[in-house]
DNA sequence: ATTACACTTCGGTGAGCGCCGAATCGTCCG
DNA sequence: CGGACGATTCGGCGCTCACCGAAGTGTAAT
């Protein structure tokens, strides 16, 4: 890495910790990779709404998100359509919120308030399931001994006969090849969820029975009834996680930051 | 989460990753953090000097990181002690550092080019080995078997068998209690080194066997003679990795960034 | 006591940057 | 072909904040 040039100057090369972080350190470029963590993809137009500014102002963030390599981009016609770099990507953005200290935002109207309680209740994580739902899940496959914890996160015997009695290809069914499982820290709850290659299995096997639904446009998901039968079945968990959210069915809308400017 | 005042205003609660990230969007405070990767102990005065800031500005700083969360401190007398908050701050940040773009910087001091070769080669990362050295072992672990690597990483039974046989704890002795592994991106070589529980077992084990013997102050580590036979013994490692750092011996001192004031 | 030292507080300065609106470019649709 | 629309460029405004030095506080050494 160090190198000597033909003036006899030597320079060398450094990651830059503080380029990558000023990327994350504006409200409004975090708020559009916080919207991009549901996995999807969006056009520069949607989130420059989301983010509360003008196009021109979005824009701007996204040309340096692009260029800083935090967001990848595809061009098509006059659209931008915009989404992470990638799973590493996604991995660290939720480690950082899980440190992240929270914030106090006023809550401006109840389709907002709806918005957020079905936030907090169930949504996608990149790609796998966050939220009241998906602590819930990784904390009573723990204490039933599906996984164990200490010092990280393992999936036990018990823990891979389960996903294969329910048909959920875990690609550990050796000693040599063990399931990838991995926990992330929730920022609604500040307790862990279960991601890795498992928990992208179990999103992907709860989508594909129904057991969860996906909004149309966000992160946000619902649990089914027949989701409720399963989720009691497999693993007892508690009644209050799998309830539908208390107040009106989730908005679609995409009003999940305070707007700095009214309008 | 969503809480009704009494003046029926509604406030909720967010994870302000804006606010994380400027913490660490400046080059001072950055090159700080990184200095404290190394799981150590450094005074106020020793942080500004290594920052190349006055003692007042450093105050500054580390105010900040205090505040945010990212530091732990401990007064003693008329001294402050700072160390990282923990070790989930250490794995984002090692993350973090491993996202980011590099920046050229010049080298001024045939020290500081020693310096830094030697950082390049082998090195603490908080509570393991990272570094040419700690990249090759967990390729050489990879190459026979001992690691599995896809979609994450696993330790394989020849992987356990192989950390009993040495004497190396890494508390996975049955299938309902498995080792924890992880790899973390490697700033220097942008490939992974193992980290997790038996990264740091493997780095205690190591140190304890003066493999390996770390520089006084810093990171540096430099690998023994009895570490050469044992690395190329048991793993394999090509000679380039066990060398000695091929110009003068690792200097404690700490000029690992540009200072940009002269003086 | 006196001196030395580690750190902190404060005031002032300068640079960087996030924001918008207006104008423009390029694509899609009727 | 003309109008609508998504995205971009540019100029200018205003705020934030990292920096230093000088003075101050409290602890340790003599």
């Amino acid at each position: 890495m160090i190198r000597w040039d033909a003036d006899h100057e030597s320079t060398a090369e450094t990651p830059d910790l503080a380029a990558l972080a000023a990327l994350l350190a504006d409200r409004t470029r975090a708020a559009i990779c916080i919207a991009l963590l549901d996995g999807g993809t969006w056009t520069a137009g949607e989130l420059a709404e989301y983010a509360g500014v003008a196009p021109s102002t979005a824009t701007e963030h996204l040309n340096l998100l692009v260029a800083g390599g935090l967001l990848a981009e595809e061009r098509r016609g006059r659209r931008r359509h915009l989404r992470l770099a990638g799973p590493d990507t996604a991995e660290t953005l939720e480690n950082l919120a899980g440190l992240a200290p929270y914030r106090r935002v006023r809550i401006r109207s109840l389709a907002e308030a709806n918005h957020r309680r079905a936030l907090h209740h169930a949504r996608t994580c990149y790609d796998h399931i966050a939220g009241a739902l998906g602590v819930a899940l990784a904390e009573a496959m723990t204490e039933r001994g599906l996984l164990v914890r200490e010092n990280g996160v393992e999936l036990t015997g018990a823990g891979a006969a389960w996903l294969a009695a329910l048909g959920i290809p875990h690609g550990g069914h050796s000693p040599a090849h063990r399931a990838h499982v991995r926990t992330c820290l929730d920022w609604t709850s500040r307790r862990r969820h279960l991601s890795g290659a498992v928990g992208a299995a179990l999103y992907r096997h709860a989508l594909e029975q129904r057991w969860i639904i996906k909004a149309p446009a966000g992160r946000i998901l619902a649990v089914t009834e027949a989701g409720r039968a399963a989720f009691q079945r497999e693993l007892g968990l508690p009644a209050e996680v799998l309830a539908p959210a208390p107040a009106a069915p989730p908005a679609p809308d995409r009003t999940d930051i305070t707007p700095r400017r009214p309008g």
